[in-house]
DNA sequence: CACAATTTACTTGCATACAATTTAATTTTG
DNA sequence: CAAAATTAAATTGTATGCAAGTAAATTGTG
């Protein structure tokens, strides 16, 4: 027992959870490079795809992610015709992203993501089911702290 | 039951690892920044603290990080007189670092991070035993997987 | 209504991350 | 032994992330 024990490495939580989300986004980008996507674009896409209208503060807050981050990646996809930014017309303040065709077609393409990333995590169904839920017990604590603080 | 279920970012594991593990190393920030220490500085000096010495190349296995990230970091850290870099007289190529006095001294200050995060991180003994395991099988399977491929 | 406070997105500056390339040193091979 | 292959770290280029500050629009208040 070392005073110095609470300094390893293997002692802390944080860094697993930072290694291994690493570990995955790198597997990804072998499957994301094929639809010219990068992680942080196919996450934000995630998100457009199921929302059809969205501005970039309630993106933000789904993704974790503020607008010094958002907005270049915004730009790009915009570049890439897949999607749509308009000013809102009743708070010119707001910026709404919009999904286009070209953007819809790439969701078709995108299935095959998740379908090849399948093999690449090996991790049993109830480890998957626990660590999520712990994620999200997490995740809901820490936007609670959020709100409490703003 | 939607074609695309597979594409909602609720139903990924890889995204609430990724957001989980920012948001708790926003937390660190603070009370890293009362050692003027990054959370890439801070995981990089817990491995020289406890090695005494160690190159490149294994501090970065140990860190999941290769050298285009380490090399910049190790010379910040050098600057702050907290390490030395030496190369290897056995081997030119390889580089060693080795840890200071200064850097002794910080081990000390560092204490006080673990003992302030302890709060920040809301999740039972019980939840963190079990992420944990399953994070380090995570992870031997992707050092495995890169072993292979090598 | 006028002014202060707030909100939204954008911009700037700094610090990662990682792939790909380069350079130098070492090891393997014919 | 000499050339080829390999290895280690550094460099280059691209893409985040986040904090802090800015500008424009909107909201709240006296």
């Amino acid at each position: 027992m070392d005073k110095y024990d609470t300094l390893k490495l293997e002692n802390q939580l944080c860094f697993p959870l930072y290694a291994v989300s690493k570990e995955i986004i790198r597997r990804y980008k072998p499957f994301l490079d094929e639809l010219d996507l990068t992680y942080t674009q196919y996450i934000t896409m995630m998100v457009i795809w199921e929302e059809k209208c969205i501005n970039v503060r309630d993106l933000g807050h789904r993704l974790y992610l503020d607008s010094g981050t958002l907005t270049p990646v915004l730009k790009k996809l915009e570049k890439k015709g897949y999607i749509a930014r308009c000013r809102s017309t009743e708070d010119e303040r707001s910026l709404n992203i919009y999904i286009t065709e070209e953007g819809k077609a790439l969701r078709d393409q995108a299935l095959i993501i998740p379908q090849k990333m399948g093999g690449c995590i090996s991790i049993s169904q109830a480890d998957f089911e626990t660590m999520y839920r712990t994620l999200y017990q997490m995740l809901d604590n820490f936007s609670e702290e959020n709100e409490a603080e703003a």
